[in-house]
Formats: structure tokens, C-alpha cells, sequence
RNA sequence: CGGGGUAUAGCGCAGUCUGGUAGCGCGCCUGCUUUGGGAGCAGGAUGUCGGGAGUUCAAAUCUCUCUACCCCGACCA
């Protein structure tokens, strides 16, 4: 196509409100604009961007077997109700009312009308398996939009959802899925990650994101150096540091510590490091304050925390007041002896002895403090409470891990019977009983995949397009093309011949300085650059590169086309 | 929803404290020159200063109010 006649609204500032490399050039190089917080208008070159990976998305989904439908994005409130999710979806759900005052949503998930679909339609165990899938808009009205189409409320996905008589039809769905996943995101040239995920209320043994690996991800995983251990730290489980415990223990002594309340504080004050410390925290149990003793240097895990019985979910953080009534202390003097309420202890934090910890006493700390001899430790509550952190032993016994930031584009998981229960999704078995259907469910964000792609694909000066998803494979770059006869004639050349080898051509045929030009290439990120110009024509040459490389490499005019698509065949 | 902030030309910003003619850079239009890394000169267009109300002779500026957007937390592809 000809840059001339096409809307590529390049910007050379950034506009203020991006802060990540994807969503400043998705707005600089034109892929992208606002129309609203988290609502977004794709932009022809954004688009054929978006095409390419959905074209991705959809032909390894059905080389799994999947097959493509499209669900209406406008859905009515019946269903919802019958699901229970009318009111339990909140806010997040995004309601509207038709000319009858009929309640509608914009879809912000699609179980419900692909569970209708398959019990209306799908009677006999020999239907199944059966996995369905659409590349369809979903709204959520999320918190907070940000970071572009990272998080967005209006995006595409694929989502897919499977439907089995048993678990092992499921497993070997689920198992296809996975690959599948991967297929996508290694034809597109990311480095990424499968990673174990906490399974929410769904429960089941089986659920994993994809993370692609970018420094600005909203993710923490935590990987092995040395088995294929991924998880994400939400999910990942920490083990007590090897090491042996003190031989002989330490005197307990109480010790005043006069506004010292932070661990920070307290290693100042005992000149100590922040693992010989102790902190614990008092969060809202079923049955009142519940207590949660972490190692000073830990974070707690507020997921691993809200699985414990006897913690009510959602976590919440028990007020000072009620601290008060029950410890007898303010936060920053809390300690394990003597604390008069159920209490988790992680096991790092039961691993160490001769620790500090707040006395239960304004003002107050012990020293020297250890388990069982300070205080009755019941083994049943030593659990996992905290985050993984760098360097780690590995869960399988294999390898430290480390951690790194990604950004989940894709999650698969299994939904069991919860839809199929409620919604009454039934098929007749080999011996003509009724069974309900066991689903799994698998979401992959497309236009978040961009973003994703931008994140791992960028230099200062613009996007480096993967060549399987890169709006157009060759970019030429005609200087002075409106002066020029022989930029032009030769220009025009090229580009017909290019067009007609089948490669997806873009032509700078505007009429701009050499130097905007160049630095919009670089902005736009076509992997292969021609660049024509009086000065090498005059030898009868143009200018290739890849936008990758800074190399440069004089062609023959009439040896271009073919050394070009030798470069894009490889 | 809690905390912090912003709103002035298409984009980036100054002006607001201390009320008095609406500004700068980029972009856009015209002309001439220039032409291998975001050109130079000259001329030009573009603003209900986010909306509403109030104080005042006078409000971008002070007060109140509403709205939108951004950043930090919990949700998620």
C-alpha cells in the first residue's frame, strides 16, 4: 500500500498518559487511538497487526481440532440469572436495557451462552469431545484501565470451552490446549512461559497461564534454573530454607524497644538482618482474629492465606482497635508468645530460631525467642503463607528459583461442572443415563497479545515487528519521491514487483524529508527496509536492512526484489 | 472503591500562587529555499482555558459543585 494513502498518524512526542513501551508506540506509531478509559479505536496499520495474530490464534486452533463460532457480544439477563451470575458478576459487568426494559450485558465472558448452545444442541456422548471457540469482544468494566490494550475494558479474546463425559477426555483436551498455546506463541517469535495459576473458585488440579516474559508485566512467576518448575508467585510454594536450626538456644529475653515498630525499625535497633525477625499480622478469621507469623523479610500471600479454614475470605486486615482488644498490643508490638488466638506460623518463619519478635506489649520485643520452648506450636497450622522470593529452593526438590515479570495473555483451566450443573447441561451416556458434562475453558487475549508483542519487541526508537505479525514484511522508503524521477520510476518498480512476488509491500511514497521518513520506519517497525535514493541510484543500487539490524547492504536495483524475498523466506 | 494528581489549540506544555489583551514548541495551511536521519525563512488558521454556579467593574487565575482522564492498591485475557 501507499503510505500516502493511508492513515498512519505517526506522533513525534508521546502523549502524556503512556508510560509502557507498547502503549506509547501504539499511539506514536499510529496503531491505536482513545475513544474512552480502556476503549480503543484500531487504526489501519494496528489492524492488520491485530488480523495477523488473530489469523495466528485461529489456525492453530483449529489445527487442535476446535471449531470457530461467534456468540452475540449483547446477551440477556435470563441466562445470567439462571447461572446465578446475574448478581455476582457486580459492577464488573457492564448492564444495559433494551426498548421493553428487558436487562441485557455486554458480555464480559461467554460460558453461559456457550453452555446453552451445547445443552440445546449436544444430546449424545458420541458429540463428544466437543470444543468450541470464538474471537469475539468481551467488556469488563474493569477497576482500573491502564497500560492500553494491556488492560483494557473493551478487548478481544479467543475463548474456548471444551465439553467431556469424563476426566480423561478433559485431560487430553486440556493437554491439547496447552500445546496449542504454546504453538501460538512460539510461531509469533515470544519468549513466554507456562506457568502454574491459582485456580480461583473453580478449584480442580488443572490451570495454567501463559506469561509473556517483559520487565513491565503485572505478573510475578517464579521459574526453576533447573527443572521445567513455573508458577506464578501468587500460586508458587515456598519452602522452608535448608539450613539446620540453632544446636543450643539462645536466653528468651524481654527487652524494651521504645517506638520501634517496623521491622526496619527493629533491625536498626538490634543491628540485626530482617530473617532473625518476625512479624505477624492479624487478619479477620470465621471465628474472630485470626494471627499470621511471617519472617520479617517475607510478604505475605493473600491467596494462600484466604485458602486456610479458618480465615474468612475475602483476606481482610483486622482493625487496630480489635488488634487491641484481643493482643493487648498495637501493630508493631505483636509476637506469637503468649497470643491468645488460632495462629498460622509459615514455615520459614517455624524454621527459625533464636528469633525477635514483638512481645505483645507496647514497646516491648523478646530476643532469643524459639518455638515450642516460647511457645506451643500446633504442627498443623506451620503452613505456606508467604511469596516465593529470589533464590528459593524449587518446590520439586530441583534447582533455585528465580523471579521474573510477565504478562499473562492466556489461561486454561477447568470449570468441572459448575456451569453445566446450573445450567443443566446433560448428555445420555453409552447405557442411556444422563450425565452432566464436564467443561474446561480456555482464554487468550489477542488484542492484550499485541501489547505483549510490542513489550518484548521495541527499541528507543519504535516497534521491531516479529515477521509473522508485522503489518507489512517490506517497507520502502522513496526519498524525495515526489523530486526524484529515478526514486520514483525505480520505486514504483520495485513495488510492483514486490507486490507481485506476493509480499505485502508499503510504499513511502509521501511527500516528507528523507529524515521523517526514517524515523517513522523505524517507528512502525517493518522488518525489511528498502531504502531509494539519487545517491545510490546513480550506481544503479538501493539500500536494504532490516529495521532488527543497523547493517546495511547495497543491492543492485535489479537484484533487490529477489535477495529480498530470499531474506523474508528465511 | 480508597489514596494521590491532572484538565489551557491536533500533540507536549507555560500562564493560576499575586484576577486586568490567550501564550510557547511541535503539528496543520500558503509561498520561497532545502532534500540520506524528525529542515530554514516569511506569512496564516485553530481555543466555549473540561461543564455549571458564585464572588468581582473584571475570572484560565479566587470559591463551590459536577464531569472526564491519569498514577498507586484489590480484579482479570
Amino acid at each position: 500500500m501507499r503510505a500516502s494513502q493511508l492513515l498512519i498518524p505517526t506522533l513525534k512526542e508521546t502523549p502524556a498518559d503512556a508510560d509502557i513501551p507498547s502503549h506509547r508506540f501504539m499511539l506514536r506509531a499510529g496503531l491505536i487511538r482513545r475513544l474512552a478509559a480502556g476503549i480503543y479505536t484500531w487504526l489501519p496499520l494496528g489492524l492488520r497487526v491485530l488480523r495477523k495474530v488473530e489469523g495466528i490464534v485461529r489456525d492453530e486452533m483449529n489445527r487442535s481440532g476446535a471449531q470457530e463460532v461467534l456468540m452475540p457480544y449483547v446477551q440477556p439477563a435470563e441466562l445470567w440469572q439462571e447461572s446465578q451470575r446475574w448478581e455476582k458478576m457486580g459492577p464488573e459487568m457492564l448492564r444495559l436495557q433494551d426498548r421493553h426494559a428487558r436487562d441485557f450485558c455486554l458480555g464480559p465472558t461467554h460460558e453461559e451462552v456457550i453452555t446453552d448452545i451445547v445443552r440445546r444442541e449436544v444430546k449424545s456422548y458420541k458429540q463428544l469431545p466437543c470444543n468450541l471457540y470464538q474471537i469475539n469482544l468481551k467488556f469488563r468494566d474493569e477497576i482500573r484501565p491502564r497500560f492500553g490494550v494491556m488492560r483494557a475494558r473493551e478487548f478481544l479474546m479467543k475463548d474456548a470451552y471444551s465439553f467431556h463425559l469424563d476426566d480423561a477426555s478433559f485431560e487430553a483436551t486440556y493437554a491439547e490446549m496447552y500445546d496449542c498455546y504454546g504453538r501460538i506463541l512460539h510461531r509469533i517469535g515470544l519468549e513466554f512461559r507456562a506457568v502454574q495459576a491459582d485456580t480461583g473458585n473453580i478449584g480442580g488440579s488443572s490451570s495454567h497461564e501463559f506469561q509473556v516474559l517483559a520487565a513491565t508485566g503485572e505478573d510475578r512467576i517464579a521459574f526453576s534454573d533447573a527443572s521445567d518448575y513455573a508458577a506464578n508467585v501468587e500460586k508458587a510454594e515456598a519452602i522452608a530454607p535448608r539450613g539446620a536450626k540453632a544446636t543450643k538456644m539462645a536466653e528468651l529475653v524481654r527487652t524494651a524497644t521504645p517506638k520501634q515498630h517496623t521491622i526496619e525499625q527493629i533491625c536498626a535497633f538490634f543491628s540485626v538482618e530482617a530473617h532473625q525477625t518476625l512479624k505477624t499480622l492479624i487478619v479477620e478469621g470465621t471465628d474472630g482474629p485470626v494471627a499470621l507469623v511471617l519472617r520479617g523479610d517475607h510478604e505475605l500471600n493473600e491467596i494462600k492465606a484466604q485458602h486456610l479454614p479458618a480465615i474468612a475470605a475475602p483476606l481482610t486486615f483486622a482493625s487496630e482497635a480489635s488488634i487491641r482488644a484481643t493482643a493487648h498490643a498495637g501493630v508493631g508490638s505483636l509476637g506469637p508468645i503468649g497470643l491468645k488466638m488460632p495462629t498460622y506460623i509459615d514455615r520459614s518463619a517455624y524454621a527459625t530460631s533464636d528469633f525477635i519478635c514483638g512481645a505483645n506489649a507496647d514497646g516491648y520485643h523478646y530476643c532469643g525467642a524459639n518455638w515450642v520452648r516460647d511457645v506451643a506450636v500446633d504442627e498443623q497450622r506451620v503452613v505456606d503463607l508467604r511469596n516465593v522470593v529470589d533464590g528459593d529452593p524449587s518446590p520439586d526438590g530441583r534447582g533455585t528459583l528465580h523471579i521474573t515479570r510477565g504478562i499473562e495473555v492466556g489461561h486454561i483451566f477447568q470449570l468441572g461442572r459448575k456451569y453445566s450443573e446450573t445450567l443443566n447441561a446433560t448428555v445420555l451416556d453409552q447405557h442411556g443415563v444422563s450425565q452432566t458434562l464436564i467443561m474446561g475453558c480456555y482464554g487468550l487475549g489477542v488484542t492484550r497479545l499485541v501489547g505483549a508483542i510490542i513489550e518484548q519487541c521495541h527499541d528507543d526508537d519504535g516497534i521491531i515487528w516479529p515477521a509473522p505479525v508485522a503489518p507489512f514484511a517490506v517497507h520502502l522508503l522513496a526519498l524525495n519521491y515526489n523530486k526524484s524521477d529515478a526514486v520514483r520510476t525505480a520505486a514504483e518498480q520495485l513495488y510492483t514487483d514486490l507486490r507481485a512476488a506476493g509480499i505485502e509491500t508499503l510504499l513511502d511514497d509521501r511527500d516528507e524529508r528523507p529524515g521523517v521518513k526514517f524515523a517513522d520506519a523505524d517507528l512502525i517497525g517493518v522488518p525489511h527496509r528498502i531504502v531509494i535514493g539519487d545517491r545510490n541510484l546513480k550506481a544503479g543500487e538501493v539500500e536494504y536492512r532490516t529495521r532488527a539490524s543497523a547493517d546495511t547492504l547495497n543491492l543492485k536495483l535489479d537484484a533487490a526484489v529477489a535477495h529480498v524475498c530470499a531474506a523474508i523466506a528465511k
